[in-house]
RNA sequence: GCGCCCGUAGCUCAGCCGGAUAGAGCAACGGCCUUCUAAGCCGUAGGUCGCAGGUUCGAAUCCUGCCGGGCGCGCCA
């Protein structure tokens, strides 16, 4: 248990030995200043506001009934009501022995274990991978391992885009191109030509715009000619998307790809249970669900167009195949979407059109994690110069290369091999948090110069943290499971580090409810900074440190490690031993 | 028109189910490498928390209105 978790637990009782309702919280957080303790309780101020008592005085009687002796050495009222609490230096020693003998760092394995679906990535298969791609493919990847982490059954879901009109528009450019009935050999570089080429003349050209549609529907009734065509551009597409996987190292693997095209046989079913059900009509030709759940001021109800008027379906009604297939056959318990803020009103219609046609049931949690559109250093959605979009292997590449740059500039005793191994490591990992680090929700600037920055709260901080402690063991010749001294947590540094040590755990529970991968960077460069503090403070192999300091510390050094090293696993960012 | 999101230091962002003197990084300025890796540490400076009301002992945080920006609202995904 958490000291946050165990000092509320505490300070409950005692407020209910205190005649307090035991709805009121304790409300037990950080403190915000060093002189006000390591802890605080704010909760006995709500608390005499409902009793309409004096908080100060509420808060004596509940430390009259406050039982932890063994906990904190100090605990005080100041302000008009606040209890603050200082922890003692020996149950912090004491927490730190037991977290250290801990392998899962204090996470507990989660009880009860769910099926997690969680969807993230969807590509469009009709170009190439761009930086808009990023933030799903890297936080659902993120969420998926802590969830993972935590003992639940995840099912990653891979709902790749193959199927819609981008293919029709594909398919009749090539025709137009290279004549009807040719089928030669593509590569990606002829995919991404193509599709620039076919998005303009779909835009610009009403007869080929048509021509397009026809060509899907020829595509989705199982013509052979365009099915070997979509094929060859599916093949190139999704092999290029594992490569940026692989690149990205995250967890994603083929049999995780479960696209639209999967789901065609189930999309008529769909209809016909929802017209069945008396939730689909006929509107101008098409088929569409009117929703009162989400109606608007005047009562008008939110539209969702099922089929289209000429028969085709749209991505409304695979995502609803995807739900029943999810709640049926994988019998998920919670659903995790990581989608564009854009989609959030078509999510809401989704889960609440799913309920409603019977397709998820009560007990399944289906939840949309949007994030914030990309836009560029004006503030204007994010367009290259060109007006196109920056492509994610060309920014992983330059990633590599300014860290390889960096890392040439330094002294080091790393062969070639491990230079591009850690360069590789510290250019991707910079990439990966600037994502993860900054508030999933808020719309984000496209930069190159932050996303690839090595310097503060970056990956590269963490990564080198971790490089130092492992630079002491190794000078030191000591094996981390050697160690079984007393810690002792004296210095302020010592302090900082052991509380934020013993903080992991609660930061885990924390991401893995909220979804917001932010959270546990923030925590991460916190520790990173006391081990920083630590570092220059604390020596830890100086000749003048006592043995026993020296033990102490060597335990404190390789928890931080090992913290460090598990926590940024956890979002899909690596470590080395050098760097 | 209706709906969703955002507005915090020069820049990029934390903090937001109410708590004490609003925190980081970058940029600026000043220190610290003969001692565990200076991708680091220590310090200085920098803020009408968009504006105006309201609720409250207490508001960056909750409510209302306004201003500014982004996005979404029937046959694209």
């Amino acid at each position: 248990m958490s000291i946050k978790a165990l000092l509320s637990s505490r300070l409950q009782s005692a407020m209910i030995a205190a005649n307090i309702p035991p709805e009121c919280q304790p409300a037990v957080t950080a403190s915000t200043r060093p002189e006000f303790g390591d802890f605080q309780a704010n909760g006995v101020l709500g608390a005499a506001k409902r009793l309409k008592t004096n908080p100060r005085e509420l808060a004596q009687l509940v430390i009259g009934h406050l039982d932890i002796e063994d906990i904190a050495d100090k605990v005080e009222i100041a302000g008009p009501g606040f209890i603050n609490i200082h922890v003692s230096s020996a149950f912090l020693a004491s927490q730190v022995k037991v977290l250290a003998a801990d392998e899962r760092l204090g996470v507990a394995v989660v009880e009860p274990r769910q099926t997690v679906i969680v969807d993230y990535s969807a590509p469009n298969l009709a170009k190439e991978m761009h930086v808009g791609h990023l933030r799903s493919t890297i936080i659902g990847d993120a969420l998926a391992r802590l969830l993972e982490f935590q003992g639940h059954d995840v099912v990653r879901q891979n709902h790749m885009g193959d199927w819609g009109t981008q293919f029709g528009m594909l398919i009749a450019e090539l025709e137009e191109q290279l004549g009807s009935g040719e089928e030669p050999e593509l590569a990606l570089s002829d995919l991404e030509k193509f599709y620039q080429q076919s998005k303009k003349h779909f835009d610009d050209d009403a007869a080929f715009a048509d021509k397009a549609r026809e060509y899907v529907v020829k595509l989705q009734s199982g013509d052979a000619h365009c099915r070997r065509l979509w094929q060859q551009f599916i093949d190139i597409s999704v092999a290029h998307s594992e490569e940026i996987y692989r690149s990205l190292n995250v967890t994603l693997r083929h049999q995780d790809i479960k696209p639209e095209s999967a789901y065609n046989d189930g999309l008529g079913p769909i209809v016909e249970h929802l017209k069945a059900r008396g939730l689909a009509l006929e509107s101008d030709g098409a088929q569409v669900v009117f929703l009162t759940e989400l109606a608007d001021k005047k009562g008008n109800p939110s539209p969702v167009i099922v089929q289209k008027s000429g028969g085709g379906y749209l991505y409304a009604t695979s995502d609803l195949a995807a739900l029943k297939y999810r709640a049926e056959e994988l019998q998920a318990d919670r659903v995790l979407y990581f989608i564009d803020a854009r989609q959030s009103l078509h999510m809401k219609q989704m889960f609440v059109l799913a309920r409603k046609a019977g397709l998820v049931g009560d007990s399944v949690r289906l939840e949309h994690h949007p994030f914030g559109t990309m836009m560029g250093k004006d503030g204007k959605p994010f367009k290259t110069r060109s007006g196109g979009t920056v492509k994610l292997a060309e920014l992983l590449v330059e990633a590599c290369e300014r860290s390889a740059a960096l890392l040439a500039e330094r002294d080091s005793d790393l062969g070639p091999q491990e230079r591009a191994e850690v360069a590789r490591k510290v250019g991707i990992g910079a990439v990966k948090y600037a994502d993860l680090s900054v508030t999933r929700t808020n719309d984000y600037i496209f930069d190159w110069e932050s996303m690839l920055s090595f310097e503060g709260n970056t990956a590269p901080y963490l990564q080198y943290a971790y490089t130092r402690v492992k630079s002491i063991f190794r000078r030191a010749g000591i094996d981390p499971d050697s160690l079984h001294g007393e810690v002792i947590v004296e210095a302020v540094q010592e302090r900082h580090l052991a509380l934020k040590l013993l903080q992991f755990a609660e930061m885990v529970e924390q991401v893995a409810a909220d979804a917001y991968p932010h959270v546990l960077c923030t925590y991460l460069y916190d520790l990173a900074s006391a081990f920083m503090s630590f570092y220059e403070h604390c020596p830890v192999l100086k000749d003048n440190v006592p043995a026993a300091h020296r033990d102490s510390r060597l335990q404190l050094c390789n928890l931080t490690a090992n913290t460090l090293a598990g926590g940024l696993d956890l979002l899909g960012i690596e470590v080395m031993e050098k760097m």
